[in-house]
DNA sequence: AATCCATTGTTATTTTAATCACAAAACAAG
DNA sequence: CTTGTTTTGTGATTAAAATAACAATGGATT
């Protein structure tokens, strides 16, 4: 993590918190109180309040927070006001899944290309895509000056993809492969492992 | 989370501590120092050794843990010394997706039932497995006293379904749906949303 | 214009988690 | 059997995060 004045986890909530504001957006609400907010998200609002005023404070004493200007200074300090490229590195079966996922797309992130090594998947369509080789990576990667790329290879070969993609201009790394990545502090890497989440949740279980 | 002696913290490093063992008891290797395990996991040793002592200690001073033991003892501790049925709830493209993702079952997870409510789907096959009506759900889960479901319908439905569940007798969701779910205290939930890690990735990225 | 009410922004406090530091234990070597 | 080396387990300390408390503010009401 990069050494910054505001807290790694305070970054973490903001996106949680757009999530509800464009909730209220849809449901055409104008303003919303810490304390609502608070009920949404299951987070106290006092603690809301906290991460917000961290950049300044948008609300107004009395009435709350206006929806539309909320979520337009978060998008501004998540830097999600424009539409970022993506690129997934391995097309088997989560790559596909990723591709075809439209979540990413609806979030302002264009997924504009797939790549794998594999011959027989090479050439093939993947969503609205055409899945390219790996040597093909390097060239569309810095052509697009892509900063992002998600990471559904196999285990195996995910440390070395993930310098490979490092080494060609890749500063957040996705990675659905269960294996701890060393990278430089200038990369971000987020972990998605669903089966550790399960296994963190069974402690909680009655043994039965 | 349920109130506990154990941080929650503490357990949900467990999980990441038994990926790398694994890896250590597949290359064959039999000791292993908590400074080592630091190494692979990028998490001090200090805080290693802590988070183990507070199940008792299972090393030896001078030469390190048994990684066969140790990974035994974390099973336990986790749960993880059985086999836990899964169903899956929503077999649109990303029921789908978890169903054929053998992650799981490697780990110990059986998928065991695919339901929706969307008559197109149900009788088609998914995986090993045939898509069921969600009007079969209950029987299904309290007859196989099932107690963790994957949550994959669309976001609308979460919160409802999500309930439905719970009423049935499920104790753990790992929630793929982007919303905020109400539940009892006994009730475990995770959340699994990718978009959530892109969006707090993009805060570190250079704005260009 | 004065009062009241709701709600923010922020300082102070408490709680929780991470790190440090070192004594105790295991074993190897002389 | 003593000495030296390594590495654990844990009490003490520091750092970080969450919570509480409340003054300041904006707007509504009379």
């Amino acid at each position: 993590m990069i050494e910054n004045q505001i807290p790694d986890v305070v970054i973490g909530r903001l996106p949680i918190y757009m999530l509800r504001l464009n909730q209220l957006l849809r449901d055409g609400q104008q303003l919303v109180s810490s304390a609502q907010l608070a009920e949404m998200v299951g987070i106290p609002a006092t603690q809301i309040r906290k991460d917000l005023s961290w950049f300044g404070g948008f609300g107004k004493q009395g009435s709350g927070y206006d929806v539309v200007h909320l979520l337009d200074r978060l998008k501004t300090i998540l830097n999600l006001d424009r539409i970022w490229q993506v690129v997934v590195v391995g097309a088997g079966n989560l790559g596909k899944a990723v591709v075809e996922y439209d979540g990413f797309r609806r979030k302002g992130f264009e997924i504009i290309a797939a790549f794998d090594n594999e011959p027989s998947l090479i050439g093939s369509k993947v969503g609205h895509l055409v899945v390219k080789s790996m040597t093909e990576m390097e060239a569309c990667i810095q052509q697009n000056q892509v900063l992002i790329a998600a990471l559904t290879v196999p285990t195996s070969a995910a440390p070395e993809v993930a310098d490979k993609l490092v080494r060609v201009g890749i500063k957040a790394i996705l990675n659905y492969a269960p294996v701890t990545l060393r990278m430089p502090d200038d990369v971000q890497v987020s972990y998605i492992d669903p089966v550790l989440s399960m296994q963190k949740m069974t402690y909680y279980l009655p043994r039965e």
